[in-house]
DNA sequence: ATGAAAGCGCTAACAC
DNA sequence: GTGTTAGCGCTTTCAT
């Protein structure tokens, strides 16, 4: 059923059904006004977007692209970008990168085909170049920052604020042997996280020292094998999670070696991912305001899209939950 | 950048250009061909989907509507469905109904008007009813069942067995009192792991006692709440839990009243989603092939799409994953 | 108050 | 081997 069609029944243009249909009514008759929307509800009529796309040239859709959908971390922000973004009128695309940086930049060109006004894109966890050229679609980070002059959006938070947080609690709790596990060196937020960690040792008096630092990847995996690793280097009484897959990792190595947590050795985690508080011990962590900084990397979106004046950064703050496992 | 545009550069026809980008030249000449083929490179062409769509009445898009992404559940299906769709070369728009009908119908509006190519759906928690008009998009269902005599495609697993098994496995570790919390009973998956339940209990001779059912919905509060419930009613030394999370909050509760599991009360739950083998005890659950549930509604539905001869109902196996918590 | 017509970017049938 | 053209469903300018 299309506008021509509706047009015909109503015995009137199809600019006429499309005033009609879009409220550009004020000078519609109101018999004709109402044949129209009669017609249309009898019909059943549906807008086809696609046409209206292609002639305005903006299809109210977004596209995100996120390592992991199954992640705790970014369903919980898929869930704050959908939301939003249903509020706004748009459709979100989804894509999953699986960590693989062709296939974001394939998802990339992909979304741009399909004409989405803007992406948002937490890139991979080892990606910090940037393969985006000039003059394409706007761009929100989410959680990551990337080496450009670009002029992207960027969604962030404090991390450095939460590792300093996280040690310096371990530290306050009496733990002398602090360990840092997470992501590699090279990821944004892995990075910023460790900064604050060294911080948190460097202003108590402690030493940096590499035989308590593991990296790997965002992973219950990284979490499991980086302890078993650390506790053959020595003595550690303190584990720094970079996120809380890794310290959920970490307590089942501990839990198999029969070390008890929170007694012999102290585990903070970061994120508060939903599942956090159900483990066993309940794991201590820092907060991101995971769904916030998906609705607030959509506003900053649409706003850019619209193009109002837009503040290009926008960082969030951590917070300390205390739990069980500290 | 445009075809036109091209075909301006490369002194041809847009037909010319569309032939060779869409790998239609068995009649271009080499020379041209590589011209063409240079030119589009070289500017970075990116052919325009939603003008190739309107033409083709084919977008190589489906929706995908869930009650909420950050059900583990329902993000691992989602990755199993975002993964198969992009093999098939199809994206995804994700839609979340909040178990809320009205949205979901909404959502289903707005596929349509996106002209998705077809929709997997799996439908809010307490929908039986089926508002589909007919002569619409290729539909799914996943995980759920309507009562609908209309054309839709159904990948379902064997919750009546699952139900069965779970209940059985209690039954064989000495359980007297097993009681059931789960969703409402005219979910059709609580439904049927309640039929599967029922005929575990008379199989052995037990009777099903009212007392020890509890319904809400598919999540830890309702476990939370359903086993202190329980628990005032009366005797019970095992649980079937319709889900993970109602596993999840069942546990939480039996350790605030001090009781032990699996000691003292034995826990089964149903999924296995990602997290059960990380809580404490680790979650017996029946386990369902969630991943492959979403690709297989992709299988069906790019099938269907297809107009290939399909078989609309897909009914995969679920399995029993003992671990600590029985 | 209403309609004719152009055009968004693309494909494909048909002509040459 | 290449080009002309119509048209997908819609919006919008301009005319009447």
């Amino acid at each position: 059923m299309t506008i021509k069609e509706i047009a015909e029944l109503a015995n009137v243009s199809t600019a006429t059904v499309s005033k009609v249909l879009n409220g550009k009514d004020q000078n519609i008759s109101e018999a004709t006004r109402k044949r129209i929307l009669e017609i249309a509800e009898r019909v059943n009529y549906r807008p086809n977007r696609i046409a209206k796309s292609l002639k305005l040239k903006k299809t109210y859709t977004i596209g995100l692209i996120v390592p992991d959908i199954k992640n705790l971390y970014f369903s919980e922000m898929a869930k704050g970008i959908e939301d939003a973004a249903e509020k706004k009128g748009y459709s979100v695309i989804l894509c999953n990168s699986d960590n693989n940086m062709d296939k974001e930049e394939k998802y990339i060109n992909i979304l741009q085909e399909h004409m989405v006004d803007g992406i948002i894109l937490t890139t991979a966890e080892n990606n910090i170049d940037v393969y985006f050229k000039d003059g394409q679609v706007p761009i929100v980070l989410l959680d990551r920052n990337v080496n450009s002059d670009l002029n992207i959006g960027r969604i962030l938070v404090d991390n450095e604020e939460g590792g300093y947080i996280a040690t310096k609690h371990l530290i306050d709790k009496g733990c002398k042997n602090i360990a840092f596990i997470s992501s590699i060196n090279k990821n944004y937020s892995s990075y910023y996280r460790f900064i604050g960690y060294r911080k948190a040792l460097l202003e108590s008096g402690y030493k940096v020292n590499d035989q308590l630092i593991y990296t790997g990847s965002f992973s219950i995996e990284t979490g499991y094998k980086g302890t078993l690793e650390l506790l053959k280097n020595g003595e550690v009484d303190g584990i720094f999670c970079g996120n809380d897959y890794i310290a959920i990792g970490a307590i089942k190595a501990l839990k198999g070696k029969n070390i008890k947590v929170p007694h012999e050795i102290k585990i903070v985690g970061f994120d508060d991912i939903l599942i956090a508080q159900y483990m066993e011990p309940p794991i201590t962590t820092i907060r991101q305001p995971i769904y916030d900084l998906g609705r607030e990397a959509v506003n900053m979106l649409v706003s850019i899209i619209d193009k109002k004046d837009t503040e290009m950064t926008r960082i969030l703050k951590t917070e300390l939950v205390e739990r069980g496992s500290s």
